[in-house]
DNA sequence: CCCACCAATGACAGCGCTGTCATTGATGGG
DNA sequence: CCCATCAATGACAGCGCTGTCATTGGTGGG
């Protein structure tokens, strides 16, 4: 038989009412009665029943991380970094991978989290990036923290956090151009994912930035997977005018390129740099290694569920946000340019 | 303010004790009656609540899967195999990642188990592989599955999914003996997973089997990383007598093991065979692909699920287990033996 | 020394649902 | 035509907790 409060408040002698607000830790508990409850509880080893709590204050310490994405190392940074903030604060964390192109998504979702009595969601591309999705929520009056690419907040549905994917990519193809790559080829993600265009336009920007001119040849689509990186290497080196360096929309995409590559008796990095997005395990388990650009993904995660406990809890509108920029980590995927002979 | 199932009953014209007996698919209810309340139900968009349910059962509809891994892929897997099933089965998951080398881990656990009102747990190496834990948790009537490696039952403490590694080793070793290897080298895999002692089980016996000395020089302690492949590689190719094989414990480490063998100019498979163990991803995604067992880990957490989750609902003890064999596929990192020149 | 006052505590209803048992009304056999 | 029988339905308590409001008793100021 589980111990209940009633046991509690017999046990020490007070009534249930005063066990709950030592349970709730709420003022105006004299400490020797504090003390007193405290003691039953752990002689009883009582644990209140959250059903029961859920139940009479009609409100709930669920969030969830609701998710579509192939990529089990971001799915699981991003997990990892809720769950920790979720610990922290006494919240539960309920996952829910579920495919964002079935028709009838978003009413699933809202009956989803209506039916589990959820407090909060978490969102990561491609839901964070469904406008129809976020009103629906905010209609509904279910509160959410979106992670998304930008620098700057796309309205002001809800709190968000940020990753400005412009100015790392930016910065990415600066560090090619500095080693004296001019032909940068560029291996998108996929469209459904604002990430891309981001990075696109971020080296984009440096091309300009640095007066190369833009080489529509050289931009590739995609998807953010491994054979889309091998066939998008196989296709710009195939080319007659070969670019030197090849800079991939994530480390997928570029562990693909690698392997195009070397398929093509091409030597990484002496003759061609490949650059990386996301510093993923990936990035450091291929051969070699892969500059990349690093997302701290545990952090975004915690950051977000940290924003988002404190709107449920507050049940306040503010809609802050918070900016992560990737960080730039050079390793042994890419080196200075060496014009091929005799050109 | 949301629907509840009096305003189900007063729309519907009848008792909230009807509506029960209909949304939980209770017989004795008159079919007219049942379209009367489903109509309402639609009409009103009511979703029952679980708080209330679990309340009022005093039953509990979720799992929990506790684990410890670092291995991203190997846990998406497993989350998504028991996600299936709890949800056609109205289950809800509470996923538990934590450090098993804790001091008080086993303490922490069943507090936070009973905490969260849990009706029972899957488990995956290491914690499957803790009888003090196991123990506690028939004693303090928790019910279990656990994921382990092993062709039988190791107790009658729980049910098993059982995972036969060493029939996987054995298949996969002979399938390097048939191309002509003889000097075979295993990369070992924590000494905290039972898996590693039956893969290197399965491997002694196959080179047995084939009248092949055991070298214990080749066989390398080691970890479930990429990094220990490196290491166990570089161990065993700076030997005068090379192995012409290598039997990765995991496809993490034969990754690191072709990483390594690359930095030496080792051609694969040309040189050195290299196979590996789990059909990660990443065992696609090398180059060459690795040779491999694949071990269907969603189908064998979806099982895991599907037991617990019917001992949950009967609370009976019977201690099935289910039996799953990695099978084995070639791909391109293992070739015939080619004696080296001069010898 | 009395009383107003306020911190500390308790009584009780109610959160939304299910289990138990009582009640209803339709059916068929005598 | 009556009654035993049984399927269908309902009334009501109670799951374990918190919110609200009432009650208690100790305190300081007049």
């Amino acid at each position: 038989m589980k111990t209940t409060i009633n046991d509690v408040a017999k046990h020490a002698g007070v009534s249930i009412k005063t066990v709950s607000r030592v349970t709730n830790n709420e003022s105006s508990v004299r400490p020797a009665t504090r003390e007193k409850v405290l003691a039953s509880i752990n002689a009883l080893n009582y644990q209140p029943n959250l059903a029961a709590r859920n139940l009479a204050t009609t409100k709930s310490y669920t969030i969830a991380y609701i998710y579509d994405n192939p990529n089990a190392y971001y799915i699981i940074d991003m997990q990892n970094g809720i769950l920790a903030e979720c610990r922290n604060q006494g919240y539960e964390l309920l996952i829910h991978p579920c495919n964002a192109k079935e028709p009838n998504i978003v009413d699933e979702l809202i009956s989803m989290i209506k039916q589990a009595q959820i407090a909060g969601v978490v969102l990561t591309p491609p839901f964070s990036e469904m406008p129809t999705f976020i009103e629906r929520l905010t209609r509904e009056n279910i509160a959410v923290v979106r992670i998304l690419s930008g620098s700057t907040q796309p309205d002001n549905l809800s709190p968000c956090v940020l990753v400005d994917d412009h100015k790392a990519a930016f910065e990415i193809t600066e560090h090619l151009i500095q080693l004296g790559h001019q032909d940068i080829a560029f291996l998108s993600g996929g469209h459904a994912h604002q990430s891309t265009f981001e990075r696109l336009n971020g080296y984009q920007a440096a091309l300009t930035a640095h007066n190369i001119t833009i080489n529509p040849a050289l931009i590739v689509d995609g998807e953010y997977s491994f054979e889309s990186g091998m066939n998008g290497a196989n296709l710009v080196l195939q080319r007659d005018n070969k670019p030197t360096a090849i800079f991939s929309c994530n480390d997928e995409i570029a562990a693909g390129a690698l392997f195009a590559s070397r398929l093509m008796n091409i030597e990484i990095p002496q003759q061609l740099s490949i650059v990386g997005f996301e510093n993923s395990p990936f990035s450091r388990q291929t051969w070699p290694k892969l500059t990349t650009a690093d997302q701290p993904n545990l952090l975004i995660a915690q950051q977000a569920a940290s924003m988002l406990i404190s709107t449920v809890k507050s049940r306040s509108l503010k809609t802050s946000s918070e900016v992560f920029t990737p960080q730039l980590i050079i390793r042994d995927s890419s080196a200075a340019c060496i014009p091929p002979l005799g050109q």
